[in-house]
DNA sequence: CGTTCATGACTGTATGTTACAGACGGAAAA
DNA sequence: TTTTCCGTCTGTAACATACAGTCATGAACG
């Protein structure tokens, strides 16, 4: 049986190709909005955003990247005012990093611009569509984080 | 609004995690699986998989990579028996490259792989859900697919 | 209280992927 | 035939990332 044969099949290969899509869309993004915010930067800036400050261990787990990453890019990030870096009042060793209004602004600015490419791209979709994709994506992440747990503690 | 409040903002959000999902599990990959067929390497065999024999152009535009990227990585694949690379009898000037047996082997194994993953992560889940996803993506990406289109013919 | 071990951040170094610019040769057009 | 165009390849540079090692702080334990 060849591997599109089967639901499963299917879902592997359109998964493989939405990557290849996701990456030369945003190599394929003008300067002003894709330098701006590198992909690191926006899913920092978006998790910030949502939890709150956060300490370069945390970060790093968050985003399965390496802490010399993390420190690196908010290294960067904070030469651009994207983001402060304050010693953690709780954990002499430990650096609390946040986003800066300006960093949540330009991250903000970002998002609505995919959500404008989102919403023309599918423009011709009924919104009970719209909805069933949003659930459906939803569900997928929720199952590749608890693979992602299961795989962190066997 | 907040963006996260309408389904086109939950479609970014989700899309989003999708990619730091797919990009963590890729680099997690177990050498053996991942260093075998690193990315590129495995998008190329599938496309000649299904396609055929291509040259270097016709890889990088269905790619969306630089020409110069993709002679290196079938470069790297010819050294590894991946592929086989030979003049393209229609233009002297062009490349045809082609899947090897071992080629389409290797790719075959991380496509079962894969899709093993992708089984035991959706055992939950009803047969009619999952059709229900392959379904969301597959039009997903035919919409990505139409405005990739419509940009390079603006 | 001091020693030992664990943890958090950072730095040095190496690797892999990519793009852009330029070279070279063959193809197509004038 | 000459000029221009196109496909491939090579040189170079940028960038994200990981791994290993360093340094400092915190925690555990005798």
């Amino acid at each position: 049986m060849n591997a599109d044969d089967s639901v499963i099949g299917r879902i592997e290969t359109e998964v493989a190709l939405l990557m290849r899509f996701a990456e030369a869309t945003r190599r394929a993004t003008p300067v002003e909005a894709h330098r701006s915010l590198d992909r690191a930067a926006y899913v920092i800036l978006r998790y910030l955003d949502e939890a709150g400050p956060q300490n370069v261990s945390a970060l790093a787990a968050r985003l399965n990247l390496d802490g010399s990453t993390v420190t690196r890019q908010v290294g960067a990030m904070e030469r651009e005012g994207l983001i402060a870096r304050e010693a953690d009042p709780n954990d002499g060793r430990g650096t609390l990093v946040s986003a800066t209004a300006s960093g949540l602004r330009r991250m903000s600015t970002v998002r609505m611009a995919r959500a404008e490419i989102y919403d023309e791209m599918l423009a011709s979709w009924s919104e009970t569509d719209r909805a069933e994709l949003a659930t459906m994506l939803t569900r997928l992440n929720e199952a590749l984080a608890a693979r992602s747990q299961a795989r962190r503690r066997p």
